[in-house]
DNA sequence: CATGAATGAGCCTTCATTCAT
DNA sequence: GATGAATGAAGGCTCATTCAT
């Protein structure tokens, strides 16, 4: 990278000394960021662009120019989300370990709200909201992926691999339980007490939830982890 | 029920023809079920007493003229919503059967929600901006109110009541997941293709609740339900 | 006057056992009192019923039902003190005393500032708003009697009676300082360190007026009063 | 001048076909002086931004994006005037010529006053509302002014350069006497049945201030100006 | 007679967006 | 390419007034 500015550097660039592209990336990733935390905690309609440009450092006028409009900035946020959360939604089959599969998904998905929560509160606003913007997503592509894994369970529950609880409340309930630490944080902060949630918590959160859910469902723990 | 001396008629009273006092009580409601509905959706910022006013068939000062103040009207939902929550946090003792009160908690925790999803959402909301109007309340009765169901939880644990599993985490299990079917509605009904929850599908859930998170924590259900 | 309640009597007036005529009276004089202090304060549109009401200590409603109209009651203020002030303007001829007849202008006016100051400031904040509602008398009855004061001034100073001093430009003086100490009350009592100027002071400034301004004029004062 | 880049140009100014940088100015100053005018009239609380806009012809949101708010306009509209105020406020001492100083105060005051009438009337107002903004400035800056002019009459009084009056109501005196002709404009229109005071009117009222004023104080005016 | 209820109009301020540079 | 300028619309709230009792 070199350390010729182009014709067209900002004041911002001029003043750190930066090349062109790397300015441009770097604003939409701290534009990203604050819109994020901003539209979690105050939804759509709560959110201001002021508010969020203010959170990333620019003036109200660069984040409608990178991102067009609050709406269309609201939208990339809600397509990123829901990119990262079918990244994990690997496909499963019946010949699979339920456990395994079980302890996977509860792993993965605890992972995710641990790694955006941000974006979990993003998801979870939007749902409050009546999801007006991922109607079609959810009766659509998420409603597919949760209808295969059920005809998954159901089969292991035939077997006798598992017990034949209703495998749709059993998604809820690990989404529901993974997502609790992303989306009612300040809950549960408040409530213990402390600052924040650090590894270990969260690894012993994981196993507690793995322990308890495969346990409730029939299901050996393959790992052996203290709950 | 007699002719009680009464507040003058407003218009919409008159064109309606009714009797005079139950108005102001009428309005009242009204507002309320409207602002929670509202609060609930978009959150204290995203929600407008325009659209509260709306939302409850009267015109915006009205509402303000009721209710004094956004805020306020934020703030008395709120704590409707906590006695309602506080309502149901009966004691329990060491001497209890862990499984009927961890049964009764279940279930009283999904009837409320069941009862009052705008109130529940109305909560969520709050949490995901951070708590601000509710931040003494978690830190204070109810993490006390948390603090010594724990100690019970773990009495029963040392007793070999039940397994030792930490009772934060399972308290917050049970919140999270009976929460889920009010706060989640949207990706519930989206998801299982339905218009609404009916009771059954709500007495199914339950069962299935109990049945999954009681047998997660070594406990047998008092009564034998079907998940 | 009996202590029999009227059957109409209001609450205020049944809590203090009054008979209903007198209630009026006094509501009235309290509603007065307070709305010369608003307006005063504020100006016309500065002010507010409300704040009206308060200062009252009677509720909105009835400071319209006594006044009829936020018009109504200040135009009635204006004409209350365009009252006082024609109250002392009383003839004088070419045979008075200059000195006499000044030195009882300035008492005079001097005096009716001091004893209603609101009433001062009200019609000052008249005047600033550029005189919307006393247009007609400032050019009329008082432009006629300043005009009638003229003349005979200018006829003491013919006679050598007294300087020949402009005679409208000295009413202005004559005006303007006395009605300094209520106008601008705020500012001389801030300069002057004080909390309220007493009867001592306002006799120290009437004679130091008296003075000041005859001796400019030409005249020696009757009295021997130190400024 | 040079034609110095400057910012966009606003519909207003593409509609005037006016040059880019100035706009910014002169929208300011025409704000600045609408508000005066309007804040002079009604006062802070009846000053509204509407009106004020449209006295300078612009769109509402527009003066607040140039002031802020009501009150930052309103505080700098005050400073403004205080700073006016505070330019003529140039040193004296005790071997100045007495008369000379006063004719000087009176001049300067009067020059002010006839150059800024919507200021001092803005002051008028201020003061008549109980000075809520200039509190401090009364009670500290201006009182020290007050008290060293004060100790430096009285020196005069003692060497027997002009009788002994209080030195602060004669400041008052001067005050009141100065800004009549500004703060009472509408009155004194009115009754002297003119549409405006021109140039030769103020300067006749000026030389009959100091005539009257320095003779009332024993002194005899330097210059020999007919009052 | 006196007052709480009710409301359209207006208050100051913030909003998302467009525009010119 | 990036940003200050500008503004109509909407935000929460207060206003003076009318009405029914």
């Amino acid at each position: 990278m070199t350390e010729v500015a182009s014709p067209a550097a900002t004041r911002r660039e001029r003043e750190r000394g930066e090349a062109g592209g790397a300015t441009r990336e770097r604003n939409e990733r701290e534009i990203l960021a604050a819109a994020e935390k901003i539209f979690a905690a105050h939804g759509y309609r709560g959110a201001s662009v002021q508010a969020i440009a203010e959170a990333a450092g620019l003036p109200k006028s660069n984040v409608l120019y990178y991102m067009g409009s609050k709406r269309g900035l609201y939208v990339r946020l809600l397509e990123r989300m829901m990119a990262r959360w079918n990244a994990l939604l690997d496909d499963i089959s019946v010949n699979d370990d339920p456990a395994e599969v079980l302890e996977a998904f509860i792993r993965s998905k605890m992972a995710l709200s641990r790694r955006h929560p941000e974006g979990s509160r993003l998801f979870a606003a939007e749902i409050l909201a009546g999801a007006p913007f991922l109607q079609e997503y959810l009766s659509g592509e998420l409603r597919d992926w949760v209808e295969e894994r059920a005809r998954i369970f159901r089969q292991w529950a035939e077997r006798g691999l598992m017990d034949p609880v209703d495998p749709v409340w059993l998604i809820f309930l690990i989404w529901s339980a993974t997502q609790h630490y992303a989306d009612f944080e300040a809950q549960v902060l408040g409530i213990t007490g402390r600052d924040e949630l650090g590894d270990a918590d969260v690894e012993q959160i994981t196993a507690f939830l793995i322990r308890v859910i495969l346990k409730g469902c029939g299901l050996k723990p393959p790992s052996a982890a203290p709950g």
